[in-house]
RNA sequence: UGCCGCAACCGUUCUAUCGCCGGCCACGCGAGUGGCGGGAGGAAAGUCCGGGCAACACAGGGUCCCAUACUUCCUAACAGGAAGGUGUCCCGCAAGGGGCAACAGAGAGCGCCACAGAAAAUAUACCGCCUGCGAUAUCACGGCACCGCCGGAGCAGGUAAGGGUGAAAACGCGAGGCAAGAGCUCACGACGCAUUGCAGCGAUGCAUGUGAUGGCAAGCCUUAUGGGUUGAAAGACCAAAUAUACCGGCAGUCAAGGGCUGACCCGUCCGUUGCCGGGGGGUAGGUUGAUUGAGGCGUCGGGCGACCGCCGUCCUAGAUAAAUGAUAGAACGCUUUACAGCGACAGAACCCGGCUUACAGGUUGCGGCUUUUU
């Protein structure tokens, strides 16, 4: 298959980047402060996404543009367990990865964190849609 | 050969796999698929100057505010650059070479000048120098000298040469002059100004005349010149959904109200309600602005040079929450005995011209020094 990443699977939107900051359930795990909420069912894409690397954090723009771009790679590379599961519930999502670490990541580590993260967050949708609207 | 300085240029490369953003071509109703080709810098950075472009504003003059400040030239423009002048510092025996410069005005005015020092700006008088007066006493002291004269406490005045202080001391130095002294006078020199002469477009230099004398304008200021504000998130255009000013059509209702009509009924028009269509402004969103330009490269010509002209040739990122990447392997370079590790500074955001700052390593040219050989 291929693990492509498009425009569309990017969360560009204003709007939709305000929703999900005010609206959004949030966890951390090291180094990404995780925030995402869904949405009804969307024919183009189960995610988008939207990668923050806070200029607080790294100074330099090229580390921040380096960062992003492994974030992306190790997102693009283990997505497809995350749209399976989500085309199975039948629910899309609105997704933020915000990097908190003040060095440069390496691109193993960040393999191996990204992939527990999605592994949370699948729990974490599952737990919300057995149990809906409190 | 090595080192140093200056200038110009480069600033990792290749392969495989998986991706991202534009362009062109083909196929497809379309979503899209396939092929070909393009995709960060010398500083893209800081956002410090200048300009283009855009919107808004705008009678004229003054004040305020900001910027600039030796000259000429270059340029679209500049606080940039080139050539030159002046001052100053360094190297050199010299000839000469190189660095640096908020380099207009302190003779318009106000203000300031710590400490030290007598005095920091209407000069002053601590020591010193000079003049006058000069108590006691003719005793004592010193010198000259031989019946005398001079000095010596103190007081009054003159003086700015010398002393010491300081970042800086009333222009330097020599001579004249004087009681002692002093730009008081003179020669030479430093400085400002002026006009005249000569050289130069000019700053300025040389000569001449004349004048004054501490420094700070990066304290205020004066003079001259320039400056409208904002900034691509500018501006222009298209415009779904929802609500809807307004217009038209159809249907319903005569339930409130009005006209035709004095009253009632009926009718009809307006009204009102609903639906449909049109429609303006305008939100999400999109297009444009936006990459062909004071453009790059090359030949020739002009100019000391910055730069300019002619001709030829090339099209070389255009994203918008923001693409230009990731992984693995190899090569190259550096560090290290090796294992191994590392790969400078740094990421376009409307576009140009500069300035400033960061930068491992390498290449070329010129100059200087050194070594070796001939």
């Amino acid at each position: 298959m291929h693990n492509t990443f498009s425009k569309k699977e990017r969360l560009c939107s204003q709007k939709a980047i305000d929703e999900l900051m005010a609206q959004g359930t949030k966890f951390f795990s090291h180094p990404f402060m995780v925030r995402w909420h869904t949405l009804p069912k969307d024919a183009e894409t189960p995610a988008r996404l939207l990668i923050i690397v806070p200029k607080r954090r790294l100074r330099h723009a090229v580390d921040r543009n380096r960062t992003k771009r492994l974030i992306r790679e190790c997102y693009r590379q283990q997505k497809h367990k995350l749209y399976a599961f989500l085309n199975e519930q039948n629910t899309s999502i609105d997704l933020s990865l915000s990097y908190a670490d003040n060095n440069l990541p390496d691109y193993h580590t960040l393999w191996d964190k990204t992939e527990k993260i999605l592994d949370r967050l699948m729990s974490e949708i599952e737990k919300s849609q057995t149990e809906p609207e409190q």
